[in-house]
DNA sequence: GATTATTGGTAAGTATGCCTATGATGAGTA
DNA sequence: TACTCATCATAGGCATACTTACCAATAATC
């Protein structure tokens, strides 16, 4: 097996290299100019406002190292605003500014028919199936990441 | 379907970041110092002794501007010869170097132990489906790409 | 209260991965 | 032959992604 093309880490890197070519298409197809990482963030500032960025970072299992440039760009386009926490002055917490409201509600029909069009070789039955298994593989070896998936703790149950 | 962690574009980003960290833990661990980009380079180059950078980029569907930085990092490991071609003066030709040779055929069992571990969520149905569905759906957005895959013209026949 | 450990954030360095632009060369054509 | 066009490679710029190292601030411990 010396066919790089059958190996799953070259035919995932493959995958998401045009997944990412996709998304950036789309989006600019509604004259906005945001990143998959970047629409990441967003969205997840959106669903837990006031979340610092550590936290941020392993909800959507980023490195820490890299969210802060990320956020920073974010901040730069005026969708974020990044405010030094009362409770623990070395956090900033993330708020979604009205532009990023709108930005965000904007962008959501772009990402939709981006993932539409990432498998769009695949019928309804194998997209499901494709998505329960790459849920399945990549929960498998989470803890192998360098920025693991950490799940949001609910509001009101700690 | 608001939530980013179901939609396939962010599966496929998550699980490539972890297949990158498991492939360079596993090469690490033979004492090699190859990434997974590297890692295809070689082997295609080994494969296609003689190929240009622009042929080799088509080969494993990278950036034509991406191809350089790598090569040059595989000339500057011992890996990798790169001489102006004869035929074309523009183009450089690239062949691995006896030091390439061995360091492809040394970090052979890594790469595989990676491919291994990369899936070790799923079993042996599983991984097939999933590696099926991964190669259809990406060669159905192949053109989609910045760098698409050019398949090898075959040696004898053109 | 002082020391230590931990945590949030940033900075510098390296490696993709893309863009645009440019220079050098080759090929085709008037 | 000269002009045009396409192609190979590189350079500079931006955005991930990761590493290590560091500073600031909090938490835990003595």
């Amino acid at each position: 097996m010396t066919d790089i093309h059958a190996m799953p880490g070259y035919l995932v890197r493959r995958f998401q290299q045009i997944a990412v070519a996709i998304f950036l298409e789309e989006v600019a197809g509604v004259g906005l100019e945001l990143t998959p990482v970047q629409f990441a963030a967003l969205s997840m500032v959106a669903a837990q406002p006031g979340v610092d960025q550590a936290t941020l970072a392993g909800l959507i299992a980023y490195d820490r190292s890299t969210i802060g440039g990320v956020v920073d760009r974010l901040v730069q386009k005026g969708y974020v605003a990044r405010h030094v926490a009362g409770r623990d002055r070395r956090a900033r917490e993330l708020r979604l500014t009205p532009a990023g409201h709108r930005a965000l509600e904007d962008v959501l029909p772009a990402v939709a028919r981006a993932q539409e069009s990432i498998l769009s070789g695949l019928d309804a039955d194998e997209r499901r199936v494709l998505i329960a298994l790459l849920t399945k593989a990549t929960d498998a070896v989470n803890e192998r990441s360098r920025a693991p998936l950490r799940a949001a703790a609910s509001k009101d149950a700690d």
